[in-house]
Formats: structure tokens, sequence, C-alpha cells
RNA sequence: GCAAGAGUGGCGGAACUGGUAGACGCAGCAGACUCAAAAUCUGCCGGUAUUUUUACCUUGAGGGUUCGAUUCCCUUCUCUUGCACCA
């Protein structure tokens, strides 16, 4: 019936030569800047998913601009990181190959879907002039003292040979390789993220993002108030310093507990006498997963300290210590103070090594359970009598102050960023170390530092990146003393990359600064930014802090980057289960395109369903919205040569108006596409159609279904191509009927239903249900105790 | 366990500030066109009963508020996602 393909390529030529989806930084008009996650340049090309969020922003940057805006819309590709890097290492090729091939493949098939981005804005985060700002904010970070380095007990991959994130290596299990990780002493890059920790809770005041996205960064961040307490070592000098949140309860500790991996088991290991024991179990110990370790089902296990006992600040009794897997190394002080009478974990451990249990908070029965509840403090000294929690720890807390054995103190979950990976498909850290000068910062006017070829990518057996062979690379000479110095060979995390792209697209080609001051001006926080759920706490905590830490060296105007994050929901295989090639249900974006075109396609993933949440694919649905399109070809045949609106469309095209331009700005694109199946269904009703009748349907399935409403519209010589007009406008006086359709109800049930003119008045609407035949037979013979009418709506008589 | 969200036909999903539940699409059934198929068009399409008109039931389950509840409140179950021995 139409060659769809012909029209798609003879389309998206044509947006291309006559640049019209550019952004200018020039522009008087109003800004709108929208920005959907540049994707990884995987070899597998692109998926639906991707044709599901691409086309949702298509559509709203396309109406925005048809609306007046100056809308950024850009794509690039975060090309640094391990995929690159594996297919490197396998194909003996050099990864910037390997994407360069990708990016080419990704690209094409972003240009067969229709998507309007400014393509000049283009850039990858492996490019030199990319990569050498990226490089100049972590100098910037150093300068201010966020950057560090730091011996740190990290998570190592065995397999991959390499350092982890936490956020990497969740669980214990390597996200790449799925291999257990294990715990390494590394000197690592650190970026000092957790001192943001309070900002990054405050700021999401200033966004919109959606709650679920908010509460996943607020329990990620974990703050948590308490205090921290000195408990002297017995016989020694050193303390032993726990935090906890309920200093109100220390009257009724019992023991402590340090996590297996605590300094002072090495420290005091002559004066423990169980050593060997303690040894035992610190091996135990590391044997384990995170996620075997914080197994909720797993029986306590631990080992008393012999030998080793502190002192508890309130009452100056003696308290014996543990070592224990379930105190972790790396939160709060390591170590813990156990009341097991109110807390369930220290109940469980002093249970099973029958540690006595004190009970200072009278409400429980606590030869049973640990009471956490809220009651009097008894056996505590100055805090009995003591009803309410909130006094109680406030009180402990200006005791403990006094004596200067304890204070208060804020903690979080939210660790420092590890900064540092031992590989090298990755932007090189630009910093040298001088045996005389320490770590120096690698000179700003020597950016960018490019990463060197090497004879091999794999990463080697000691834990070094593959750049640390290269030796004339490595060796250098300190900017500072001009002595003989050594390059670091470690480079950044592919999260690198993308904390700050969207600054870079304000002004990709500027090779003065990282984005010029005006542009940062002009273009403000990114309006919509799209992207998938499992970003929320990584990636989205990243830039929100890359960006708030420029917003501090002055370098950007906005203390946030984002105003609304939107997540889309995954489209699952035809059965249900997330698209996998093991499991064989994996649908091509291209081989759709090929067979139902670039619209129907966008149309379809638009009607699946619900944005936000999860769909499974339905190749019958894609050709319900293939139908759905060819039916509007249809249409041309039915077109006169008139200029108005046929007079019983034009309430529905009002409205549809008005429905689309809503539903495309909140994301309803299932109930836009829908509306103008509506419209469409009542325009086949009709003999003939009018030129403004046809050319507003197609206008607001433009930004939906691009190529073929073009077409339809230059065919049918309906006007200005759509990239250059107008979107159009509602009449607000011409929505509503002059009748409407009123539901009769007795007793709350439906009896009847019939029209009435519009704006009738109460006593017209009574008299009218009161004679319909069905609502006469149910209220005859009754006495009608109460007549409620809601004026074009419903009229509903109650009877007894 | 904690937090957020969601449970509506055979399926995907609609339903404004409480006001005709099931829009729109898919699948299905019947018919028209056709030698036939595809495409297209028309009608039907939650359940039970039925005199085809109407009655009763129906938005996970059970209560409540209300003239009226998918919508608000309480209880409960299930699912999804995030966090999780975080002191």
């Amino acid at each position: 019936m139409y060659n769809f393909s012909e029209i798609e390529e003879k389309w998206q030529k044509k947006w291309l030569d006559s640049d019209c989806f550019k952004a200018y930084n020039d522009s008087d008009k109003e800004k709108y800047y929208l920005l959907v996650e540049f994707p990884y340049p995987s070899g597998s090309g692109l998926h639906v998913g991707h044709v599901r969020s691409y086309t949702a922003l298509d559509a709203m940057a396309r109406i925005k601009r048809m609306q007046g805006y100056n809308v950024l819309f850009p794509m690039g590709f975060d090309a640094f990181g391990a995929p690159a890097e594996q297919y490197a290492i396998k194909n003996h090729v050099y990864p910037a190959e390997m994407v360069k091939n990708s990016i080419k493949t990704f690209k094409t098939q972003m240009m067969k879907l229709g998507f309007s981005f400014d393509w000049s804005r283009e850039f990858a985060t492996t490019d030199p002039e990319y990569y050498k700002w990226t490089q100049w904010q972590f100098l910037q970070f150093h300068k201010a003292g966020l950057a560090y380095k730091a011996e740190k007990e990290v998570n190592w991959c065995p397999n991959c040979l390499t350092v982890l994130s936490n956020e990497d290596a969740e669980g214990g299990v390597c996200e790449r390789c799925g291999n257990k990780t294990e715990k390494k002493l590394k000197s690592q890059w650190m970026l000092a993220m957790s001192t943001y920790a309070d900002r990054l809770l405050e700021g999401l005041d200033k966004t919109e993002f959606m709650d679920k996205i908010k509460t996943a960064q607020i329990n990620w961040i974990g703050r948590s108030e308490g205090a921290e307490v000195d408990f002297k070592i017995d016989g020694e000098d050193d303390i032993l310093q726990v935090f906890t949140t309920r200093p109100d309860t220390l009257y009724g500790v019992t023991f402590m507990v340090m996590s297996p991996e605590h300094k002072f088991i090495e420290k005091y290991a002559s004066k423990i006498k169980n050593m060997d024991e303690v040894k035992k179990y610190q091996e135990y110990a590391a044997s384990k997963t995170e996620i075997e370790r914080t197994d909720l089902t797993r029986e306590k296990t631990g080992v008393k300290l012999e030998g080793f006992e502190v002192i508890n600040p309130v009452n100056n009794e003696k308290v014996e210590v543990w070592i224990s897997d379930y105190v972790l190394a790396n939160y709060g002080t390591g170590a813990i103070m156990a009341v097991p009478a109110h807390d369930e974990r220290d109940f469980e451990f002093a249970n099973k090594f029958g540690i006595p249990i004190i009970e200072v908070i009278k409400g429980g029965d606590i030869s049973k359970e640990a009471y956490t509840g809220d009651g009097e403090m008894i056996n505590s000294g100055e805090l009995n009598g003591y009803t309410n929690k909130k006094e109680s720890i406030s009180k402990m807390i200006s005791i403990l102050e006094n004596k200067g054995v304890g204070r208060k103190r804020v903690n979080y979950k939210l660790q420092d960023w590890i900064f540092s990976r031992q590989r090298f498909w990755g932007e090189p850290i630009p910093m040298i170390h001088c045996e005389k000068c320490g770590w120096v910062r690698v000179p700003e006017n020597e950016l960018p530092l490019v990463l060197p070829d090497v004879p091999s990518y794999e990463p080697t057996e000691n834990g070094e990146s593959p750049l640390a062979n290269v030796t004339d690379w490595v060796n250098t000479t300190c900017p500072e003393c001009g002595g003989p110095a050594k390059r670091e060979t470690d480079t950044m995390p592919n999260w690198a990359g993308s904390s700050w792209y969207w600054l870079r697209f304000m002004d990709p080609h500027n090779t003065q600064e990282f984005v010029g001051k005006d542009a940062l001006k002009y273009w403000g926080m990114v309006d919509y930014y799209n992207g998938g759920m499992e970003h929320a706490t990584r990636h989205l905590l990243y830039a929100r802090f890359w960006h708030e830490f420029l917003y501090d060296q002055g370098l950007v105007p906005t203390e946030e980057p984002f105003k609304k994050r939107v997540s889309h929901g995954m489209i699952l295989g035809e059965n249900g289960e997330k698209m996998s090639k093991s499991k064989g249900n994996v649908v091509n974006p291209d081989d759709m395109v090929k067979e139902y075109g670039a619209d129907a396609l966008r149309t379809y993933e638009m009607f699946i369903g619900d944005y936000s949440k999860d769909a499974s694919w339905s190749e019958n649905g894609l050709k319900g919205c293939k139908r759905f399109l060819d039916k509007i070809y249809r249409l041309k045949d039915k077109v006169i040569d008139k200029d108005e609106y046929t007079k019983d469309l034009e309430i529905l095209i009002n409205k549809t108006i008005k429905k689309v331009e809503e539903d495309i700005n909140t994301m309803n694109y299932n109930t836009a596409v829908s509306a103008l199946m509506i419209l469409s269904n009542e325009y086949e009703k009709h003999d003939n159609i009018t030129k403004k009748d046809y050319r507003t349907i197609l206008h607001l399935l433009n930004p939906i279904a691009p190529h073929i409403t073009e077409e339809l519209n230059e065919i049918a010589k309906l006007g200005k191509p759509f990239y250059e007009s107008e979107f159009p406008k509602y009449d607000e006086n011409n929505m509503t009927e002059d009748v409407v359709n009123i539901a009769c109800s007795v007793n709350g049930k439906l009896r009847a239903t019939f029209t009435a003119p519009i704006n009738a008045s109460k006593e017209v609407l009574l008299d009218m249900a009161r004679s319909q035949e069905n609502v006469i037979k149910h209220i005859e013979g009754k006495e009608i105790i109460k007549e409620i009418v809601v004026p074009n709506k419903i009229v509903n008589i109650v009877v007894k």
C-alpha cells in the first residue's frame, strides 16, 4: 500500500539536511533540556528497551520544538569500561576500534528510528577532547582535598582481576562476572563523597524525582543519628570506640563485639590469650561473601577475646569483648556495644553464648525476646524514671560529653567513592608520584593525558593495570622538582565519564573550558532526565555529588543537575521474562523496523502500557499499531478541500489536541495514542474529512510517528512540514457538547441513562429522571427519602 | 524485616477533584467481500440467569465511611522494585 522504508529514509535525510533539530546556544527562545541516558555501545546493538525511552523523550522534544522552545536533546556514547576491554582482550584489537564500530552501528540504528537528536553535539567519553576535562575535574577534586589516596580494604574480583567499588560488588558478588569477590588491601584513589552525604540528602528537595528514586537514594545514604562512645581498654591507654543510635541503653551493655577485621586484634595479639582460635575465626569470616555474612537466617557465630576487656564509661564496669561477623568492618567504627535486652541481634548472640542480659527499659519480657519498644528506664543510674526515648538519648549524650567519653555523632552508610581501577580501558588518573614530592598533579596544560597503546590489555596477576608495563609512559619527571617520577597507572571507573556528560552537551566543542559560562547559564538544569531504575543509587548519586562539588567550586551555576528524573519500565520478552539471548526471547529493533517500519515500532512502544512499568512484548500488538497507521494513511482518500474543521468533529478534535499535549508532557503516552485512535475511528465514520481535520490528526501524531505523518501532510498538500510548524492549539470554548449523558440510579444502582441539555437545572434533571420507565419501576409505591443531583453527571434517588 | 509501588476481562491496559467500571488495542467468535487465502469492512465479546429485556454478581480478600467507592479509611493476602545483621 505504501513503502514505509522509502518514506522513512526520505524524511530522515530531509531532517538531517535541514538541521531542524539543532539546539542553539545563542537563542532568545526559552530553553528546554531533555536528556536520556547515553548508551554503552556494546556489540549487540540497540535494544527494544532503548527504543522505548528514546521515543518517549523524542516525542517530548518534537512537541516542545513545535511549541517554540529551543530544545536540547543530545546523544552521545559512554564507551569506557569493561565490555570493550573484554572484547579487546579476546580479539587482540585496540578497544577504540571496537568502540568506533559499535558507535557506528548504534548511530545507524538510531537514525533509522528517526530520533531527533542534535547530532552536532555528539561525543564519546573516550574522546581525548572529552576526557581531558574529566581529568581536569579530577584535578579540581584533588586541589580541594577531596581526592586522596588511601590503603583501603577493597572488593577484589579474582576473575576480572580488578578492584570494584562497593556499588559494583553489592552482596559480595562481582557485578560483571558474578564471581565471589574477595577483600584485599590496596592503595586506592578515593573521592570524599561521604562528606557530601547531607548535601545529597537535602538536595533532593530541590528536585522533582519520582518518590521511589528519592527513597532509594535516602536509603543508600543511610543517615543515622546517635553517639560515639569511648570504652577504655582495661589495662591500656587505648579506647575502643563504638557508634550507637541508642546511647540511652548504655547501662544495659553486657558485652562488646568487634568485626573480625578490627585493627585491635593484631595490635593486642599478645594480650589476647586465645589468639589461635581468634585467627581461625578470622579466616572463616574472610571466606564468606557479603551475602553469606548478612544472611539473616544464619546462626550467630563468634569468639570471645580472652584477656581483653573494656570499661563501660557510665558505670566503670568491665565488659567482655567478642569478635563476630555480624559486625561490619566498614560501617561505623567496626565495633559495637551490645545491649541484648533491647536489640534483636545482640539478644540472639547473648542467648547463644550464655551472656547475661540486663533490662534497662520496662515494657517487654526479656526472657523471651529483645524489647525494642519504648518504656520507663530502669537500672540506669541518672536515667532512671525517664520515659521519653528522645529525652533519654539526649540526656545520656550530655552526660557522656561532660565526662569527655562520648559525643553526638551522625553516621552514614554512604562511603567514599573508590575511584581507582586496575584496568586499561579508562581515563588515566592524571597524577605523578615523586619520591621526593609525593603525589603531584599533572599540570593542567598537559591534559589530556592520553591513554597509550599497550602490548596486552590483560590486567596483570598482581593486580596492576596493564599500563604499568608501558615503562616509557610510566617513567616521567616530577612536575615540581624535575626529578624522576612515575605516573599513576590506575584508571578511572566507568562511572567517571558519565558524571558530568550532560554539562558537556551544553557546549561540546569548547576547547578552553569544560563548558562555557554562558552555555551553563543558559541551559541550567536538565529539565527531564530519563534513565533506568538500576541507576537510581549509583550513577545518579555520583552525578549529583560531582555536580554539587562543581557548584561549590563556582564552576556551575546550579546546585543540582537534574530537575526531573523519570525512569522507564523494562520491555520483557513475549513470555513475560527478561529478554536474554539464552532464553531466546530477544527482539531486535532492526527486524521490526524492516518489517513494520520505525513509525509502527515507535507507536507500539508508546502504546504498550504505563511508561514507568515493565511491559511484555507482543508482536500482535505491534501489528495492531501498524494497522492504525495504515488507517491513518487511508484517510487521505476522504480529504476534501476545505480549511475548517468538520462541524461535528470539532469538539472531539479540540479535546484530542488538549489530551495529546497533556499526555505527552506527563508521559502518559499510551492514552495519547488511544485518544488518536478514537479520533481516527470517528474520522472513518465520515464520508469526507476536511484538510484541516486531516492535518490536525497528522500533526498530533507527528511527535510519535514522525515520518508517515510528514509524508501524508506533503502528499495531501496540507501545509508546511510539521518540523517547521507550530503545534495545533485547542479552542477552550469549543470543547463541550450541548447535550450530556446523565446517569440515573436508584439507591445507588444504575437504572437508566438519558441525555439532557448541558447545565440543565436540578429540577429539570430530576423530572427527566423520574419519568424514565425503568426508574418508575423501581420507585413506584416507595417512599422517596432523598434525591441527589450532580449537574451534568448523575441523579440518584434514594427510596425506602 | 524495613521502605516505595502495584493487584481491574482470555491478554496489554483506561477511568478527571468519589459520580454510567472495563475506553483504546490484542486475541477470540459470527458475518460480508473472495473460487480461495491474505488484506479490509460489519456485528458480538467480564460472569450467571433470562421472556434479549432486565436482574444479580464483579476492580486480590474482608470490613468501614458515603446517597454513591477501582478511587478515601482500617485489617489482611499476593506480587514487583529498592535497602537489608547499618549498631
